[in-house]
DNA sequence: CGATTGGACTCCTCTAGACGACTATGTATC
DNA sequence: GATACATAGTCGTCTAGAGGAGTCCAATCG
């Protein structure tokens, strides 16, 4: 059985911080494996003393830390750590493309795990100013977009959008659910675009309710987010795709030159 | 006055989210500018016709997304957004480094703000496992450990830990709280070797509770952690830094090339 | 044996109220 | 004029209870 303590009240912390940290310390020692499943509320109301809005908001403490997941009728669990996927810098490399793979199907298969596409959506719209600029377009210039969805073992890692100028994907496989072997890439250098280098720029915030419900994670999961631009040998960019990956399923690498 | 509308008790979602909704619509549409405060408790009560735990429980769905902070005594406020620093990748190029500037101050002053450090402490240690690894010593060999914390414009930014092996450090300035002009990687090729390019391994995660309080953010901020490698020329690695960066501060850019 | 039903258990949402602690402001006092 | 104090308003924490909804399993019925 759990060692819980008891509540201190003399503690300068309050009870439900208490209760958090106690069950917090059996989350980190490993007494409280990932996937086991926490004391249930009726337990720890009882073992503490305290009301049931007390213990709730210890382990809405612990929800928004990320450590446990709480599941209607079934109880609250640690969370189980997700296969990690290490993206490396040179996952672009023409190398890989020309085995006629999507990159995201590359890395997948480099870490022995089953990786799947859904949700994929293809219309033509008006780029967004954000888009619009680094593609070097005028807003509200028409771009084909292309949304998708990667899981990795059936379980939502990523959504992600790409851009890519009409004057490019016009009349290509671009447009089609389906971009054809080599991916969006392969159709873009098969237009003339050579690629030359891509910039990303990541950052980290909390999800939309939206993305939440897409990437099936619950209150207190961060998403970073990675806006690649790809530019050909002649500095034109050439697509911009806008990810958003769920933020303990990913560690980016990149490798940078001291100059 | 805002218009908040009213609770649709035939509206699927629960009356707390509505609430939330209402008011993150304000947010987003600028209605209530970063800064501003948002009606009181009381107010919201008095307006939805809800218990106070209700309302309660829609500010606490803004706080975990990062919206809105609570200071007691005061207010609830829209987050105001902090200045952005954005890291580009060539932000080691040793052009910098010849002015005699640390590169933490070199990217502020491009900024124009404010940067200062503080809470810097050294000492020589074991390795943990992680850096020992990435280090290529054994584990438990003597490393020196540096570590600081940056401000932007006064309000802490990010948190860092440097590890340079004994070897290197030795008899040298980085043992100094003072690492001196060009600051340690300076030291570090005079002590005959010379950066060849560094790599990065870039995640992000909610913060620990040490790091909320060093980093003076509330619940529901997420961090990136930054963990940088440094080679000299022989691929030797010279350094480890680990850091940890409040997320909306920060937006990484990287290059990288198509091969 | 298979399908359905019921109950036990779980977390979710909400109500109504209480006291405490912190902040700001105005007032009274020195 | 400066300090101390009272007060109102704010969010923080806690209590005690209610009904709802999802999950699971065992007992029951066909």
């Amino acid at each position: 059985m759990l060692d819980l303590g008891v509540i201190d009240r003399t503690d300068d912390r309050p009870p439900y911080r208490q209760i958090a940290a106690q069950l917090r310390r059996h989350i980190s020692a490993g007494t409280l494996a990932p996937g086991e499943k926490l004391p249930s509320e009726s337990e720890l109301i009882e073992h503490f003393g305290v009301a049931r809005m007390t213990v709730r908001q210890a382990l809405q403490e612990l929800r928004g830390e990320g450590l446990v997941v709480a599941e209607h009728g079934k109880g609250v669990f640690v969370r189980s750590a997700p296969p990690v996927r290490r993206l490396a810098s040179d996952r672009f490399a023409r190398a890989h493309r020309q085995d006629g793979k999507a990159a995201f199907l590359v890395e997948a298969e480099a870490t022995g795990r089953k990786a799947t596409v859904d949700q994929i959506s293809v219309s033509t719209e008006a780029a967004p100013a954000e888009v619009a600029e680094r593609l070097h377009l005028e807003e509200g210039a028409r771009v084909v977009v292309r949304s998708r969805r990667y899981l990795s073992a059936g379980v939502p890692v990523e959504i992600a959008t790409s851009y890519i100028p009409e004057s490019i994907a016009a009349g290509t496989a671009i447009t089609s659910t389906d971009s054809g072997p080599g991916g969006i890439y392969a159709r873009i250098e098969e237009q003339g675009h050579e690629l030359a280098h891509f910039t990303e720029e990541v950052t980290a915030r909390m999800p939309t309710p939206e993305e939440r419900k897409a990437l099936q994670i619950g209150a207190g999961v961060p998403v970073m987010t990675l806006i690649r631009t790809a530019y050909d040998t002649d500095e034109t960019p050439v697509e911009v795709c806008d990810t958003v990956k769920v933020s303990h399923a990913y560690v980016l690498e990149y490798d940078v030159p001291a100059r």
